[in-house]
DNA sequence: CCATAAGTCTACAAGCCGGTAAAATGCAAG
DNA sequence: CTTGCATTTTACCGGCTTGTAGACTTATGG
């Protein structure tokens, strides 16, 4: 057991899954469609998960440890929180760049999460939304930024952020680096000329 | 047919199903419990809806309409191109905020529509979103905003509006027209201190 | 007081759901 | 050439799915 092939056909199953899961959603996935898109019985996916929703488990937390250590390095820079925010954004956008498809699952389907994984995912995504609250009211403090409530630009942050997985275009002419930079100016800077 | 009891007795079917299909998702609410929010057996349901998907038809289109006639008098208004995406945010909002529980499935749940309810929907999302791009493509053309992607400001946009269902408190101190105000101020003057 | 209609009920159809048990298959190392 | 392991298959379970048929209840207005 543990051998490479294993390790593999699980996770083809697992990628499958987050194929499907972001396509259809998780309660309108049923295994049977996942192991028709595999090309076998469904009875056969026991042999590698243990149930439909520790896929959903095992793409849900694995992008929540990405998230959060992205922010890891940032926070203790000695720069100006407007930089500790828009490094902040980039990190985000690079880390579901890297798997657009999870981080679809991730924003969208971790409500079919069963107690107590639920209530555990929730912790994790508060802590770290706070980390980035605690930047913006930094900013605020400071005087970088305006004094705005900070629930409602957080919001607005995650909200346009976390978008994204929906409508990005790998393929495209703009890599994710550019595509976060483009979004802080957005945010942190507005849409209006000075 | 049509009297009162009947057209109120069905809103109250459509009601409850949004409630379950906000907190749910539209595929892990069935309609068993549907039936059994209301105190009555599932055949009953029969009575006054054709069908499950019939429900989310009618809340989806129901507030489609909302969405494009709110944005019907703004276009036509002779003020600046900052001040119509003003008006169109909070108009946005505002709908929203009528039903907060309707809004959030015609966000969520709409993909669960079939063909070609689900082709109309689309239609009519695109062509509601290209109205917005258009005021802000015009107000760069007029030099009020900074040349910046439309396609990536028109989702940047999106994502912060229609993702206030989620989070928004209607009980709380601040009302649908500020609030709306707040987020065209993020939006469009950004976070930073001129 | 009865006709009408709305609303609900019981019973059921036909099929899909997640998941299990145990046998069969294929393959690679000893 | 056999042992052992990964993988898949067949057959199945109990329960849940949307939706239908037809009978029953309840209320109202003439």
């Amino acid at each position: 057991m543990l051998s490479v092939e294993h390790l593999s056909r699980k996770e083809q199953v697992i990628r499958k899954a987050a194929e499907l899961f972001r396509e259809h959603g998780y309660a309108a996935t049923s295994m049977r469609d996942l192991a028709n898109a595999l090309g076998i019985e469904a009875a056969s996916l026991y042999s590698h998960i243990k149930s439909k929703e520790e896929i959903l488990q095992s793409l849900c937390f694995g992008m929540a440890d990405l998230f959060r250590d992205s922010l890891n390095g940032v926070e203790i820079m000695d720069i100006p929180y407007s930089e500790k925010l828009r490094k902040g954004i980039i990190g985000h956008i690079q880390v579901m760049a890297k798997d657009l498809i999870a981080s679809a699952v991730f924003m969208n389907e971790h409500r079919h999460l069963s107690q107590p994984y639920l209530r555990d995912f929730l912790l994790l995504r508060i802590n770290y939304i706070n980390r980035f609250k605690k930047i913006i009211e930094g900013g605020i403090r400071s005087g970088e930024f305006r004094e705005i409530d900070t629930k409602l630009a957080v919001m607005t942050l995650f909200s346009s952020l976390n978008w994204m997985p929906n409508w990005y275009d790998p393929s495209g002419i703009i890599n994710p680096s550019d595509l976060g930079n483009q979004l802080a100016d957005m945010l942190i800077d507005g849409l209006k000329n000075k």
